[in-house]
RNA sequence: GGAGACGUGGCCGAGUGGUCGAAGGCGGUUGACUCGAAAUCAACUGAGCGGCUUGCCGCUCCUAGAGUUCGAAUCUCUACGUCUCCGCCA
């Protein structure tokens, strides 16, 4: 959520913002709304003074019975009636008004460049060079079944399609790169490990972004007011919601494995073979609080540690920094992480970074004291994936596939799998 | 799930209808004393919103929501949470 201050005194900047971003709002609309509010608030509050005056009035009467204090209560029942009535509409002014603002997104970064969709996504850097396969690389599906450790049908037995059950070492290897991810974040990154619950409240999805506007990309419970997480970040971040926090507390760093749930609504078509996209999917992820003269630096940083994971594991990644028209509601800077798939012959999204700025910190009133002494300031959020672990996987096989169908495991990866170096046929 | 108790500021804790944003203490900041520290003493120490003459004035907030009243931290109802006992259970 932005401030509604800043979007008044900011509006034909904001404006080519939501155009950027392909939002239609007429911003107009804020300004009526905050006129209102204002106006509402005035009248209120002025009656509310006349009659907290008049109320101690009869409250110092007790003192002189001789005084009839009849006239007075009745002239501030009236009083009263009127307030009622005001507060009624002044709330309703507030409601709409909250509204807009929680349906907006973010401004964005300087740095962000501005573009239509993923097209117009620059390249900021590339690591590692594909790999020459002197055979045809198949793609993880065709690895993965012939060696028995991923049952797409299965999935869908128990579940629906875009589910899959990991076997034997599938499973195995999926649960080594969990460790060997949180491993890395937590002993060579500085990163808090939690475990986070995997519902939430609605109130939590509303204060990293997903609520109100995404509720059709979530799974709800029936009969609780709780919804499945659609990523770790949402619980990470709200993990200190509504508390002022100290500067020298700062930053924050947290991360934590989590399943996360998806209904990839919208996406019917897209990646429907394989373990590319799936309703449930293993997910480390990263999350940072900091202030806002180092939120930058720290998102450099962050995404470092995501592209660490790839390095070490010797994947071929690219990073790119999205632009107006692909990037997030929340965000106002994101890097994406993009691992070499060689069956597909390029690039896919295994991690996204990205800077919030203080636009979650608001929504879920997340503060800090700055040390100086000054003003109580919003605080910064920034998350990334630490990785996509199934996508992760993907990458392991297909890069790592050898001509007889076998898979090596990545050297990094061997002593969290007790010393194991090849999966082979059986 | 059943019965009971309770939810007050960063923390502890007083307050059962009238200047209560809330005594007292702890913690914190600043100053005095000190070579320095400790101890001691003194002062200060919540947030949000609105207005204008930018320093002040006003409004709101004692878990949340609704109600009674001229007036609610204080009374009533509901929700949520915490604790204790019982039942059940991984």
């Amino acid at each position: 959520m932005l401030d509604i201050k800043y979007i008044l005194a900011n509006k034909a900047e904001y404006a080519d913002v939501l155009k950027n971003r392909h939002h239609d709002f007429n911003l107009d609309v804020l300004v009526g709304l905050d006129e209102r509010r204002r106006k509402i608030i005035g009248e209120t509050e002025d009656l509310k003074a006349k009659r907290n005056e008049g109320s101690r009035k009869i409250g110092s009467a007790k003192n002189n019975p001789g005084l009839d204090v009849n006239a007075l209560k009745a002239e501030i029942k009236a009083m009263g009636d009127k307030i009622k009535s005001l507060d009624a509409e002044l709330a309703e002014v507030e409601t709409e008004l909250h509204t807009h603002l929680m349906t907006l997104p973010n401004k964005l970064s300087e740095t962000t460049p501005i573009g239509n969709d993923e097209n117009d996504n620059p390249v900021v850097r590339k690591w590692g060079k594909p790999k020459k396969f002197d055979f045809e690389p198949k793609p993880h599906w065709d690895i993965a079944e012939a060696l028995g450790i991923m049952d797409f049908e299965k999935g869908v037995m128990l579940a629906q399609s875009r589910f899959t059950v990991l076997k034997g070492l599938g499973a195995r290897m999926e649960r080594a790169l969990v460790n060997f991810m949180l491993d890395m974040h937590t002993k060579k990154h500085g990163y808090l490990e939690v475990e986070p619950p995997f519902m939430v409240r609605s109130a939590i999805l509303e204060g990293t972004g997903q609520l109100p506007k995404f509720a059709e990309d979530l799974y709800k419970l029936q009969n609780d007011d709780l919804w499945l997480i659609p990523t770790a970040e949402v619980p990470l971040t709200n993990l200190n919601r509504e508390t002022i926090l100290e500067e020298k507390d700062l930053p924050l760093y947290y991360t934590a494995y989590t399943p996360c749930f998806r209904r990839e609504a919208g996406s019917a078509g897209r990646d429907v073979r394989g373990l590319m996209r799936q309703h449930q999917f293993d997910k480390v992820e990263m999350v940072k609080i900091c202030t806002p003269e180092t939120s930058y630096d720290e998102l450099e940083k962050l995404t470092n540690n995501a592209g660490e994971v790839l390095e070490a594991l010797d994947l071929p990644y690219r990073v790119v920094n999205l632009c107006s028209g692909d990037i997030g509601f929340g965000s106002c800077k994101t890097y994406d992480l993009e691992v070499w798939l060689p069956s597909q012959n390029k690039y896919r999204e295994i991690s996204s970074c990205s800077n919030c700025e203080d636009f979650q910190a608001r929504r879920m009133n997340l503060r800090y004291r700055p040390a100086d002494g000054g003003k109580i300031r919003f605080a910064h959020t920034l998350n990334g994936s630490g990785i996509a672990v199934g996508r992760t996987l993907i990458a392991i096989i297909e890069n790592y596939q050898n001509e007889d169908g076998s898979i090596t495991i990545p050297k990094a990866l061997v002593p969290y799998m007790d010393g194991l170096e090849r999966i082979n046929i059986r």
